[in-house]
DNA sequence: CCAAAAAATGGGACTATTGTCAATATTGAA
DNA sequence: TTCAATATTGACAATAGTCCCATTTTTTGG
């Protein structure tokens, strides 16, 4: 990725971001056709720049898949955000709910999700809003641990395999709800509710 | 990775064997120096094979640093289990404590290694020693939950996601103590038991 | 406000590398 | 020795990635 902390001042400047935007939009329609036999040559052709430009903005091929990646899980991630649940567990619930699932019925998707863990320095701003639910939780008394990094990674981590192994095919129906639930009682909800946030989730987000 | 099931139908022939372990022998050392630049070059330049070669091995590039990966990987895991430790939660500790260091001292190793959770498929045989343990575990009555797949993902996702943090430079110091001890209680260990395990541990390897 | 310098973007020819393939060489068995 | 099976090879095509220059945009100084 390009310089983001840039201040996008000028006028002109956000005319040329519209480049970037348009390769990112490229990449996903090619992403969803061909899968991953994406090249670069497809891409440009599509986004109707040329290669040279395309290296301008990306350092390679799999610097797009991955921006591509971090743009549908944000845009996941925000619209989540904005339900009005009050509970974090509840919303902590849906909102993962919402990733397992998505990544089941979207398996591309999911594919490129999991590259992105592989690169280091990619996706930060993916545990935000994890973070922030952890936070709001703590303060309302829901979650027992302090939202740290540990928890923090604990609980992406449970999410990240859960959907490689949905990937995989070796995940049973109900992963989601159970990596739902588990996720809640490593953040200190008992099982039973637990269970219970999970099945709702479940079926408020199928 | 080529057809591993095929049975060892011509015996002899499986001296034709070597030259998958000369390339991945390649791989390591060229991996070492060069790190992440590694070309497919490079590698059978350094195995003196021919180009068209290595690909009767490996699907593409990423295939050889899986497969080098994993080798390291296996490495570890059989050599952690090689120990005489008869408590299976010290096992656990151990071998988990081993592999955080081995990655926080090896960052070209630890890429690698965050590179197999993008790749599904991958490192299969990497989580075998895991469920082995934690199977273990349960029958000694140390770890509470069925050794089943979902707490296999858990404690795996939390190594994973410690090593991603690790590489990133933004895990604090004791983050291995912290994620072996936050394993063990997600296994069932209570918390001061864990932490001394942990600890323990970290005396042990370092 | 204008002109010119400076900086960034777009373009596409060029090089490097990956990955394919059909021909050739090697192996073990009969 | 011959054969079938498999491994190896290197030339080749496809694709990734680099580089430099023309053009556009931004800033500077009068």
């Amino acid at each position: 990725m390009m310089d983001e902390t840039r201040a996008p001042q000028t006028r002109g400047y956000r005319k040329k971001e519209r480049t970037r935007r348009q390769l990112v939009a490229a990449g996903q329609r090619v992403l969803a056709e061909k899968g991953h036999g994406l090249t670069v040559s497809d891409v440009v052709a599509e986004a109707d720049v040329s290669n040279g430009t395309f290296y301008n903005y990306f350092a390679d091929r799999e610097d797009l898949i991955e921006a591509v990646a971090e743009h549908t899980a944000l845009a996941l991630a925000a619209d989540a955000a904005e339900r009005p649940i009050e509970d974090a567990a509840r919303r902590f619930a849906f909102a993962t709910m919402r990733m397992l699932l998505h990544a089941r019925d979207d398996e591309t998707w999911a594919r490129v999700l999991l590259r992105l863990v592989g690169r280091p320095g990619a996706g930060v701003d993916l545990s935000r809003y994890l973070r922030e639910d952890l936070a709001e939780g703590h303060a309302q008394g829901r979650f027992d641990d302090e939202p740290d990094d540990a928890t923090l990674d604990q609980v992406a981590g449970l999410v990240i395999m859960t959907i490689r192994r949905m990937v995989e095919g070796q995940a049973r129906p109900d992963a989601p709800q159970q990596a739902v639930a588990r996720g809640l009682r490593t953040l200190g909800v008992d099982a039973a509710e637990a269970a219970a946030l999970a099945d709702e989730a479940a079926e408020a987000v199928a």
